[in-house]
This record gives structure tokens, sequence and C-alpha cells, in this order.
DNA sequence: CCTACTTCCTTCGGTACTAAATTTAGTCAA
DNA sequence: TTGACTAAATTTAGTACCGAAGGAAGTAGG
């Protein structure tokens, strides 16, 4: 409904994007998908394909009426980086345009040695250094919250990071966009890209692992609220008044996290006597799998309290799916065992049937939604990426 | 970004009902605050005082630079009318532009009897024919979920409605746009516009009484989730496992709602015997007020679990502020002592001190909010009233 | 083969906005 | 009272989109 400006090429490079993500499409499909009227795309691709950036293919057979003529991209070689920052080692991964992982790797990385932001900008120029194609841009993920994609101010409590200057620092070390964000906004940014997001606008990204967080994607955009904080469920308080409540990471107690995070998980279990004073989560996993019933039911309990937490979330939230990701997931079986009775026990009668999806998990996942972000950025018309995400849109030949 | 098309003068009469709602206003600040530039205020405002809509005022002393000229209405007659259902009446108000109550009143009503919403439309229809000015349009508040204002199906367990088609029924009955939406997202478009929100742009609109509920506003809009049911936090499950959850209307057990909705408060008491048989919540107020422990008790327990509760709901929504409405304010000081305690310690640190105020209440809120629906209609620039609030926009003279 | 219909795409004219430059109207200091 | 400044408003010259109407390319039925 407004009018024009550069506020950045959104619909060139959203075209450009989508036939990157998504592989040849017809300009009504475009239309559709952005939300456009088929008049400006016709326009605009003929643009790109004057200059010479995306270009006519077959026609597809026709279901009824004129077959529509599949548009692709004329080069689709170049690359997203992304990188993803735990308490010990960066992850890094190229991801190309469809989404498939081209190279991973992973370096040794203390975040609270003093020059930690300078290792991770010489670790990141190292990568681009050897990148022998076009690189669109990098993304990085973080464990902690960030105040908007562009900037990179980085609150991480699990990291010993306050107020890092991530963005800046690392925009300063690779010539290249650099969009930083909240990990779990990351994978969402993935879901968006390559998952669940294809089907819906509107769904949450949940994951269990060390911490428990969400992402929430609404009509097609990440929601991170009034300080880019949302989806801190990990800390929704939980803890039973008649018992002593657990301490969690962040500094309060009877958080969600500090019972069914990972940490919590192996807490509850040594001190149950199922697991051994060093038992480790693997351990319990293993316990879990060969029939053992007290590591099973502190899988079940967890899942019980998720789905009571969770189903919180959806009542106030009201997402149309929910997806579920993470580490955790491996023994989900068992944690499912407990979830799925008191998860649907606990919604409204007009919610009681919403979507769980659980995907497998791989190692490299986080990293993969750290470089999505790269791509995602032409679809993000709410601008949380800002200039970052205009000088992606350009690499993206929509100048 | 995009273009322009009858969508629906969205600019005209966003700046038509600022002037109404917000009173003289200089085109820069119109600018500012409607997020459009200057050269477009200027025409539109161009325009506007060609048609005798709009006329200038007086300039002000002036800043530094040019001194701003006012820009007002030229007739600020006109009404919207708000009506909220409840159980067993239907309250109505006529409210003006500046936010106003101008007259208000109250009907017997039965939802369930079968004309019910027949009956409400010729309620409607009388309160219409005896207003002797113009009528910007009609507002109607449901405790329930609505599918959008626009159409206004509505799903009410505690009216005993299922699919009712209100929007339907009452526009066929009055002849001016209706406008329908859950109560508490009523209550947040009254903030939206003479509140809160002329101060912030994200927010949580809590409502303790009968039920507990939340409206949701994020940049100024409310969010309504995937099908409208965004903000249902009185049923966010928090019963104690230990003990027998106590039922809700919802028909699950150990919603929120059951436990500090009105009626919980009054079956704990009567429990505890703090109040007798047959004693009310009118009556557990007086004991409190008077001093009674065991009734502050019951008070500060509520406000323990509404704060655990809502500390969950900021950690996932994130927002600037709180409003704290409803008629269950009465009683806040006595809430509180269990609220601030229990609510600040569940909040992240990054969180701490995010702000709640508690509005005073009065009786004729939830039906001046359901006006506000009508009046707010052109700053809805998500689309959520469509066509209705298309019409609204015309009749504001913004055609 | 012709006609009707469907779907995809394009052309055209118009609209609602914008940024940048400019004009207007005041303050303040010397 | 002149000049430097600031802020408000306007003018100008675009731009990015849209709707409506129509052309293009197929299918389905006669």
């Amino acid at each position: 409904m407004t009018g024009q400006s550069p506020r950045g090429d959104l619909v060139p490079s959203g075209i450009v994007a989508m036939l990157g993500t998504r592989g040849p499409t017809s300009r009504t499909a475009i239309a559709r998908n952005l939300g456009l009227s088929p008049a400006t795309v016709t326009q605009v691709t003929k643009d790109l394909i004057a200059r010479g950036v995306v270009e006519e293919l077959e026609s597809v057979p026709s279901n009824g009426g004129r077959p529509a003529r599949l548009l692709g991209l004329v080069s689709r070689t170049g690359v997203a980086l992304g990188a993803k920052v735990t308490a010990d080692h960066v992850a890094v991964v190229t991801v190309e345009l469809d989404g498939s992982v081209r190279s991973s790797g992973s370096h040794e990385f203390d975040p609270r040695a003093a020059d930690a932001l300078d290792r991770l900008g010489r670790i990141l120029t190292q990568e681009v250094a050897d990148l022998d194609e076009q690189l669109f841009g990098v993304g990085v993920g973080v464990p902690g919250s960030v105040d908007s994609q562009a900037s990179g101010i980085v609150d991480a409590p699990t990291l010993g990071w306050r107020a890092a200057q991530v963005g800046p620092v690392l925009r300063q070390a690779v010539g290249t966009p650099v969009l930083v964000d909240n990990d779990v906004n990351t994978l969402a940014a993935a879901e968006r890209l390559y998952g669940i997001g294809r089907e819906h606008s509107s769904y949450l990204v949940v994951t269990i692992g060390r911490g428990i967080g969400c992402g929430i994607v609404v009509d097609g955009g990440i929601y991170r609220g009034a300080n880019g904080g949302a989806g801190e469920i990990g800390h929704i308080p939980v803890w039973d008044p008649s018992t002593e409540p657990p301490p969690c990471t962040c500094g309060s107690t009877g958080c969600l996290e500090a019972y069914i995070g990972a940490d919590g998980l192996v807490r509850t279990a040594r001190g149950r006597g199922a697991l051994g004073p060093r038992g480790t989560l693997a351990g319990l996993l293993r316990a879990a799998a060969s029939g053992d019933e007290s590591a099973r039911t502190v899988y079940a309990e967890a899942g019980d309290l998720l789905g009571r937490a969770l189903a919180g979330v959806i009542h106030t939230v009201d997402p149309e799916v929910v997806v579920l990701l993470g580490e955790g997931v491996d023994g989900w079986e068992y944690w499912n065992a407990g979830f799925e009775p008191s998860f649907r026990r606990s919604l409204l009668p007009a919610r009681k049937a919403v979507p769980v999806f659980v995907e497998p998990w791989t190692e490299d996942q986080w990293a993969r939604g750290a470089a999505s972000l790269v791509l995602a950025s032409p679809f993000d018309s709410a601008g949380n990426g800002g200039e970052q995400s205009r000088l992606v849109r350009a690499r993206l030949g929509a100048s």
C-alpha cells in the first residue's frame, strides 16, 4: 500500500532468492508466493532476464490452460556461510542456494578469551578466503539475545558475552554482509526457506537440547519481540512451590530449562540413581533405549513438563503448527511418552489438534540455520536485516 | 513498499482518525506518527482541506524553526457505538472521536435463547435509531474467539455460541459497518488509541476478572494468531501435579483461570473458610479491605500465580510494557502483595524491569473498547478489518 | 476444425507513495 | 537588520506497484 523508494529492491531480490531456494518456478506461482500481482512479476522478471540474472526454462505440461513457463537462475553458483557459536567451538558450513550443505567444519573457540571476537573474525576470514565462488553473506547464530540481525550486538550469558559487538567486529573482519541472530531464530529462518515454512506461514520452532528455545514465525516473518528477546520459553517458570527449585543458567531458579535442559535431565537422573554420579545425557539415552524404566521415567516426566509449558505458549501465540528440533529430539520417543498426553490434555478444545512435527537432527543444522539467515533476508519485508539485508540483496544480483 | 490500489484510503482516513482521537496535530507530527513522509501528508491534507473535512488552526510557538501549523477536523461530531456481550446482558455505549463516552446503557440479554442474535440485532438497531448524529460504525466485543473482525464468526463457550454468525446478522440488522472481536482485543484497541499505545507500540493488555485474558499488540497492531485465538492466557496450565486440579469453563482442568478467575477465587476462599458457603467475590474484597488475613492470603496467592504465569508470557512475547485491566483490578493492592515478588523473581535479568501499569476500572470500559474497534480501524494497516474497515473509513470522510 | 473455457502472461494507464531540493517562517546573536 | 540557524511545509520528478483488459497457449467437447 505504500509506494516505492530505495528500501532495497525487495521484489527483485525476493524473486531471485525464491528461484534459488525453491528451484524453477512460474511467474504466477512467484506472484502468489510473494503476494504480488502477476503484472509486477512480469515487469520485474523482464528486467532480470534482460540483465542476464534469470532465464526462461521449459514449459510445464499445462493443467487446463496456457502452460506455465518456468523461470530459473542463470547461475546458481554462490554460497552463504553460516557459523554457530557455542561455549567451546564454532561450527561453520557453506550452504548453496537450495539449502544443501556444501562443506562443513569446526574450530575450537573460547568465547571467554579476551580476544574472542577477534579470533572469531579470523576464523571466518579464513573460511571466506578458502572459498572459490561467490559469497552472498555470512550468518552467525549465537545462544543469546541479539538486538537486531543488522547490528548484531549480543548478550549471551552462556558465552560470557555482554553487549558483545559481534556484528560490527565481524563486518570489519570479513568484507561481506554479516547477519547475526539468536540460534533458535536461525533455525526458524531455515524452516522458513526449506521446511515447514513452505506450507505454513505461522509456526513455532521449538528446540530441545542444552537449553529450551522457541522461534516464533508470524506471517512468514521471524517475530523478535520488543527487544529481540521473544521466544525465551526455556525460562518460563514451572517450579512446583512445594519443592526446592533447581538453579538455572539465567541466574533465576525453577525455569523450564533448569528441569528439562540437558543439564537438568542429567541432574534429575543422577539424583534418582537412574544414572551414576558421572553419568551423562548420552548415558541416559542409552539406558532408556535399553529399556531402563527409571531412565524412561526421567524422559517422560520431562516430556510432561514440556507438554504443559508448550500448551501455555500455544495458548498465547496460537500458531498453525509446531516444529520440534534440537539435539534432544534424538530421544524423542521417550520424551513423547509424557509429552503427548500432557500436551493434548492441556490444550483448549479448538487447539487440541495442533500438529507437532519432530524433525530428525543433524550436527550441522545450527550452522546451516545461520547460513539461512543470509538467504532469508530477501524475504524479510519487516526489515529485521536492515542495511545488511540490502547488501545481501545487491549480491543476489538484484542491484 | 507496495503501490496503491483501492485497498481503502488508509492514509487519508488514518489522518482523519488521528486528528479525531488525538486532537489538533501538525503535519510533521502526523507524518512521524503514521510513518509517512511529510510530502505525503501535505498532499493528502491539501485534499482533505479542499473537501472541507480538515481545517488549518493556529500555529504553535515554534521551537527553533518554522512554527508548526496545527490541523484539526472541521466537524468533530459523530460517534461510534460499542457493545459488549456478556452471559446476561449487553452493555452499550456511544463514544466520541476523542474517546469520551457520550452515553451508556445496558440491556438484558440471554445469549442462549434461540433468537439471541436477532435480539442482539434489535437492541443495536434501536440504539442506532435513537442517535441523532453521524454514526461511524458499530463495534462488538464478545468473550470468545472471533475468526476476524470483518466477518465476525464467534465461538464463545461461556455464551453457548458456536460458529455464531454475529457479524453477518448484525450487519444485516443495522445498516452500518460492524466490527466484531474478542473482548480483550477491544480493550487493546482502546489502549492503542487512547492509552498506553500513544507511547508504546508493543505491549500486553492483561485483564483479570471473571476470566483472565491478554491482548497482544505488536508494532501498533493487534496480534490475533493463526486462528484469532492468541492471548488465551487464562488457559495456560498451571496446576500443581500433587493436587486435584480445579475444572475450568473450557472443559479442561488446572487452567490459570480456574484458579484465579472470579469463580476460582471464590471457590478457594470458600474452601478455606475465608468466605462463607454463600460468599461472593465482593465479599472477599470487603474482607480483605477490612484486614482479614485469610482473605488477603487468597488474593496474594492468586497474585503469585498470575505473576509466574505472566512472566512466562513475557518471556515468550517480549513486550515493552504491560497494562493490567478488568473488574479484578479493584482489589489489586491485595493481588499485588503476591504478584510483585513472584513476577519479578521469575523474569530474566534483561526483563526484570518491564513496567506494569494498573489502570482504574470503570463499568463501561468493555463497551467503550468495543467502540474503539471502529475508530481504530483506520490504523489497522494489517487489514484485520477488511471490508468493514473500508466502510468505516469512507464514513470518516476520507472517501 | 471450431467454439468455449481455463490458465498464464503482458500491456496499459493510473495511483499512492517517496526523496531531494526548495520555500517559508520563525529564533537567536551580534 | 542582517545573517546564520533551525524546523515545517511544499514542490518536483520520479518509482514501484496495482487493476483491468486483453492476448497467448493450451484443453475439452462437439
